[in-house]
DNA sequence: CAACGCTAGTGACAACAATCACACGTTCTG
DNA sequence: CAGAACGTGTGATTGTTGTCACTAGCGTTG
């Protein structure tokens, strides 16, 4: 509501990379138009087939980005963190929200209207440029995540899951986790697949000393059969 | 090289929708700066892991764009007509070639170079309004096309892709197709499935009097059925 | 016309995954 | 502390799909 807010909304914005290539100027001007929103672990943030105007970028937190199968079962999209954004294809088309999206843990979003963000677009080139890169990354990673699922099989697909869920996130550190505590119903829910499938795999990996399944814990110990496995073999 | 051959430039650049938006001034930019390439009948355009730094429009002739899957199979992922791009994302984002291309049929492109486009971009903001909705578009059908592959069955995606196909493309009349020549083996790869198990399907549509299978073609007589079918049962 | 290539049709079998069913432990909670 | 809720480990069954094998028709071409 005053300067102190508008300069916290700057500083939140400029974890995302689309905003970081931004004057000041425009970034106040973005900062102006946007507005900070929390929600509860466990909120709604929004529904599929909602109409989307609003864009996020998330300041603190973590969401989950889920869909309906038309079988009714939830898969997980992904779990996006500080300083990743969505519901930007909603917002820059005007159509409906192509996914569900929830607060995983208590969420601090900075939310950006359509009308706000396609006046600052106009001004500044350099956005554009931004958003078509993200973008075109988005378009990538749909694309492959799209030959992923339909041609490996299992064993692979939790292979590259497993590799995705322990890359360190850009901002922290270079070297990849070697523990996560993702419940197997969550890792099947992230491949389309069922508890029981990715269960039968883990043990056997575990057999073949690949991992390790310790009180809840799934600790990687060989990550270099497990690229091998992710590349089919 | 001459007044004339800018003029033909502009009139099939205006083909694409991307580009209809522009006043003449800009797509008369455009048009100096992008030039026509003939390819005949089964020739490759790129192909995948290729640096890409141009993208094309269609002005005559159909292409293919394909992969192949991990396991050395190649599949399609779609035709292009007349009017349609591609090659966008790789301009503009100047990564790799995401997939192989190859004509069809004998084809005239309309080739922009990256440089070319981005010094246009700068000028034109319009335009960058217009790549934002084309890559829009772009990842809406990713992300559908990734759902319908992981959790759809054969029947389904194999009904969905018949009803795609006969759609009429938005230049031509209103009324969908009935009848369509691609050979099982085509729709199989389209499906990313096997041209055995797409012919069992089709034989038991032939069946229940949902298609006919006639001297090649295939020719839908029941549309309503075969939509109830692609959404799944 | 014989040989070849391409498309279509179909049966047999194996591999994989979905589903159901159940047992066991932990942790949370009334 | 009892019981619910959840995560885990596994077996049995069933259905779908991929692979292999073989047959057959049709058109091209040498």
């Amino acid at each position: 509501m005053n300067t102190d807010g508008d300069l916290k909304k700057e500083k939140l914005l400029g974890k995302s990379f689309i905003f970081d290539a931004l004057d000041d100027q425009a970034r106040q001007e973005l900062a102006n138009f946007s507005y900070v929103k929390r929600y509860a672990a466990g909120d709604k943030i929004f529904t599929m087939g909602e109409p989307g105007q609003s864009m996020m970028a998330i300041a603190e937190g973590t969401v989950r980005v889920t869909m309906f199968t038309p079988s009714d079962r939830e898969v997980t999209l992904n779990d996006l963190q500080a300083g990743d954004v969505f519901g930007e294809i909603a917002m820059l088309d005007g159509q409906e929200r192509s996914a569900n999206v929830k607060a995983l843990t208590n969420c601090t979003l900075v939310v950006l209207e359509r009308r706000a963000l396609l006046d600052v677009l106009q001004r500044n080139p350099i956005l554009s440029v931004r958003l078509i890169e993200l973008l075109c990354q988005r378009v990538r990673r749909s694309d492959e995540r799209m030959i992923e699922i339909a041609f490996l099989d299992l064993p692979a697909r939790l292979a590259k899951l497993l590799l995705r869920l322990t890359v360190a996130p850009p901002a922290s550190e270079e070297k990849p986790l070697a523990k996560l505590s993702q419940s197997q119903s969550e890792l099947a829910s992230m491949i389309g697949n069922t508890r029981e499938n990715v269960n039968r795999c883990l043990r056997k990996w575990q057999k073949a000393e690949l991992i390790n399944l310790q009180d809840g814990w799934l600790i990687i110990r060989d990550r270099d059969r497990l690229e091998a496995l992710a590349h089919g073999e």
